[in-house]
DNA sequence: AACGATACGGAACCTTGTTCCGCTTAGCAA
DNA sequence: TTGCTAAGCGGAACAAGGTTCCGTATCGTT
């Protein structure tokens, strides 16, 4: 991590607040732009999306590959920072962990051409699936152990499988309109409920 | 194929002769520049190793990508083209199937970042690996064949083996100076040798 | 030898990543 | 509140690479 990043689950630190407000925006604005053309669109149009000049990307992010792996980890790190306050606020585990299963799938499927940067040998991308993985598994762990401990759910099978299983659903998912992987996801995490019977 | 190209095995036909050759320069000169450079390098490299000017390379490849596909095809070619030959003039079979082999690895280390090229879903570079198969492995059998025919090397295996046997010793080769591919390569077709004792 | 079609070279153009620098402004001290 | 100053900002300018265009040179034919 940078010398301006919090630790785990933290935000951008700065000594003004309208840098660190507009890294937060160059972020948010970079992953619409990403998601609306996919990684390979020009560092201009992020630049427009957010409203901000050219100057200011280049300073929160040194080059256009950082920028890409910044939206990557910050992604990853809002998907992971929200299993803890679903669970803390859903109405159940299992709800809390249905709930996540949607925000991981909009990652999955947004982070589409994400996936090729992770497939690159470029410098600074080799690392990214290993951290996805890192985070994001004990993060389903702990939904998912919950809501086996609740009974609310089979536990047959591991936070792991899961995870590739919702993972698998969504593959090729983007492109062919007759493939819902949201529902077919929806259908999985359905199955895995114990109903009182 | 373009409409001015001969069929399997021709070269290119033109109404000028020059426009012909340089087509051939060409395709040498990016072949030689994409070793050196790899995939990437840019067409000014490649006129420049030509000796010729950029609206030559784009008359005979509209854009880029064509110039990389042409490479591809034009070695993949000259591969398959040798088999046959090599066959003829060799001293056996197996000192022809040696050779040949010899140069699809050649072929396969050099390609290289082609490689890359092959996964890319870039239009135009999908049916690479299929031709790539299905011209080359018929050569490989045929070479194979005549030597197993001749009794100088063991029958139990396949082309397809054989293929994919050297294929996987190339893969990682490059990059890691520890590794010589070409060795190991010639440590299997040497065990393919029936010695009569 | 002359001529028309074909091909050639490379300057010019466009897009995109990156750098640079004068101007603005947040945060602090008096 | 008012200055002060360094951190930040915008965007013009630069660099690099793909592509286009067109005046010129060359080929093949008559």
């Amino acid at each position: 991590m940078s010398d301006n990043e919090a630790g785990v689950g933290g935000v951008a630190q700065s000594k003004r607040a309208d840098a660190r407000r507009n890294k937060e925006t160059l972020l948010d604005a970079a992953a619409k732009v990403f998601v609306a053309s996919g990684v390979d669109a020009p560092v201009r149009d992020i630049a427009r999306e957010a409203g901000v000049g050219l100057g200011t990307i280049y300073r929160h992010f040194p080059t256009r590959a950082d920028l890409v792996i910044a939206v990557y980890r910050h992604q990853v790190e809002a998907c992971a920072e929200a299993g803890p306050a679903l669970l803390a606020s859903s109405a159940s585990p299992y709800m809390a962990l249905r709930e996540w299963i949607n925000l991981f799938v909009d990652f999955l499927v947004t982070k589409h051409g994400l996936a090729s940067v992770l497939r690159s040998d470029s410098a600074g991308f080799e690392s990214l699936h290993s951290y996805f993985l890192d985070r994001l598994l004990p993060v389903c762990a702990e939904l998912f152990d919950a809501a086996a401990a609740a009974g609310e759910v089979r536990s047959d099978l591991t936070a792991y499988e899961l995870m590739r299983g919702v993972g698998n659903l969504c593959v090729g998912a983007e492109g062919d309109d007759r493939y819902d992987a949201l529902r077919l996801v929806d259908v999985l995490v359905s199955g895995l409920r114990l109903l009182p019977d």
